[in-house]
RNA sequence: UCCUCAGUAGCUCAGUUGGUUAGAGCGGCGGACUGUUAAUCCGUAGGUCGUAGGUUCAAGUCCUACCUGAGGAGCCA
């Protein structure tokens, strides 16, 4: 017989027919005459009750159906006479597949700290919690593709080794393969990278938007979807040394096509795990609200779904730099002095409170930023007429903050190079960058979501190392 | 990197102004129980109190350093 999954039993499966499942228990209980398994196949959140009868199948084989064992079942499907669930499977035979001794497993049929499970990050797919999110995460992924599909935007695959230090976006890992015990010199003392497998010294990317933009300037519409490395030593709920990011570049996009891009696509992958990720996100929802039973209601988040919706339903606040600097400098908390970084006008950068008490108190919704002071952005971003900001925008979502940075770029050449040279960026290093702005430049623009960023929001979670399978972080690179 | 907090049984935590043999709940194991739902009831085992120094007659408790973890800040996605 084949293995049917418990999600397809629990959709379509018919009482009376018998069917083959294969998973791991989550908990036995039962008394002389029968044992009830809780099997969970990781297929659906739900478990399937089977119901076990003692006699038939004797105590020492029941009794190895311990938390974490694997077995397989065969049995009929029937209407189950308890109430936590409508069916259950009568089991006619009971293979147990892999024993797992309940003193050495550390998961046990109870609550665990997320700290815990962090640690034991190769056993904890095998929790609910964790499931739950892996489950979302693929659905995510695949709307990205779908998203861009639909929308002709092509996929590339931008280097993850590169030669280029110029992006500017943080401290890099360095790529060698030299013995870093015995370096070969040049004559001057410093380190010989001709030597080195590539021939120059080489790191792992910060971000694709540069090879990004290459590919937009010859096919309009282009999306990377990779992996991104920031040797930051960044310890806080929402930095990974490795992630994943998403990159658009859109040739003929000025800023307003660029924040409508984004404003569709954050509410597009939202609506989709509203639409196919109900009975996770359900499970998700009831452990935000366990876990923030003991909070006080006002530091308590919006519910899960109702939060999801109200983003999707709800137009994104659009403001200048300019405009968010005169709300936060005539507010009450900059009034009466309760900012930690008070606002004094134009020029100062945004602190994270700042961002907060816009987003979470003043708007109460997403809010997208545009238009910063060239000083605090990065040198490839348009300059405005007024000469002193950038058509650049930041989208801020309650919580986590920044989840997606963008801008139109710099596609003049004289401009973009004078930049450059005020930003010290060094020119002839990027001269295949600078080329685009030579052959055929058009305007055009993109931006860079965080994918666990969006996974915070959309689980609810509160630490961006529980949304990524395995978290990269200062100190820690285990599994 | 900076600031704050924490590290006691497999897990979650209690341990009073430093004072005798370090506690609980859950989990494990053994038993009871005619269908359970994190089952229930009875019993039982299990701890170099993060590591290394120091103060003291006496340290889980005080001090110093380090390690690890968490939260906040900065950097940003």
């Amino acid at each position: 017989m084949r293995r049917t999954k418990i999600s397809d039993i629990l959709k379509t499966g018919e009482v009376g027919e018998e069917y083959l499942v294969k998973g791991w228990v989550r908990t036995r209980r039962g008394s002389r005459q029968v044992n009830f398994i809780a099997l969970n196949d990781g297929s659906v959140i739900h478990n399937l009750q089977i119901v076990a009868d003692v006699e038939k199948f004797g105590e020492d084989l029941l009794r190895r159906a311990t938390t974490g064992a694997s077995l397989a079942i065969t049995g009929k499907l029937s209407p189950s006479q308890g109430s936590g669930q409508k069916v259950e499977m009568l089991a006619e035979k009971l293979e147990v597949l892999g024993d797992c001794d309940p003193n050495a497993y550390p998961l046990q049929p109870k609550k665990h700290s997320l700290e815990f499970l962090r640690e034991k990050a190769h056993l904890r797919f095998r929790t609910s919690t964790f499931s739950a999110i892996a489950r979302v995460r693929h659905a995510m992924i695949f709307a990205v593709h779908n998203f861009f599909t639909s929308k002709g935007f092509v996929n590339i695959h931008t280097p993850i080794i590169t030669a280029s230090d110029a992006e500017g976006a943080g401290e890099m890992f360095q790529v060698t393969t030299m013995d870093l015990n015995q370096l070969p010199k040049k004559e001057d003392g410093g380190i010989d990278f001709s030597k080195d497998f590539f021939g120059k010294a080489t790191n792992l990317t910060v971000s694709g938007q540069l090879e990004g933009e290459l590919a937009a300037m010859g096919l309009a519409d282009i999306y990377t979807f990779g992996p991104t490395f920031r040797a930051e030593n960044s310890n806080t709920t929402r930095h990974l040394a490795e992630f994943w990011m998403i990159e658009p570049e859109m040739a003929f996009y000025d800023l307003n096509d660029n924040m409508d891009l984004a404003e569709e696509f954050l509410k597009y992958l939202i609506r989709y795990a509203l639409d196919h990720c109900q009975d996770d996100l359900d499970f998700l929802s009831k452990r935000l609200l366990e876990e923030e039973k003991n909070k006080k209601a006002e530091e308590r988040s919006m519910e899960l779904l109702e939060k999801l919706r109200f983003v999707v339903e709800n137009e994104f606040v659009r403001l200048t730099y300019t405009e968010a600097i005169q709300i936060l400098k005539d507010s009450k908390p900059n009034k009466k002095k309760q900012f930690k970084y008070p606002i004094e006008g134009y020029g100062a950068d945004l602190q994270s409170e700042h961002e907060r008490f816009l987003v979470e108190k003043h708007f109460k919704k997403p809010v997208v930023l545009t238009d910063y002071p060239k000083e605090i952005k990065a040198f490839y971003m348009k300059l405005n007429e007024d000469h002193k900001t950038v058509r650049a925008m930041d989208v801020l979502f309650p919580q986590i903050g920044e989840i997606i940075g963008g801008s139109q770029r710099e596609e003049n050449y004289d401009k973009l190079l004078a930049r450059m040279e005020e930003m010290d960026i060094p020119a002839e290093e990027m001269w295949w960058y600078l080329d685009t702005r030579r052959f055929g430049a058009v305007p055009h623009s993109g931006f860079g979501l965080g994918f666990e960023r969006l996974m915070l929001f959309v689980t609810g979670m509160g630490n961006i190392r529980d949304v990524i399978p395995f978290p990269r972080t200062p100190k820690s690179a285990e599994f």
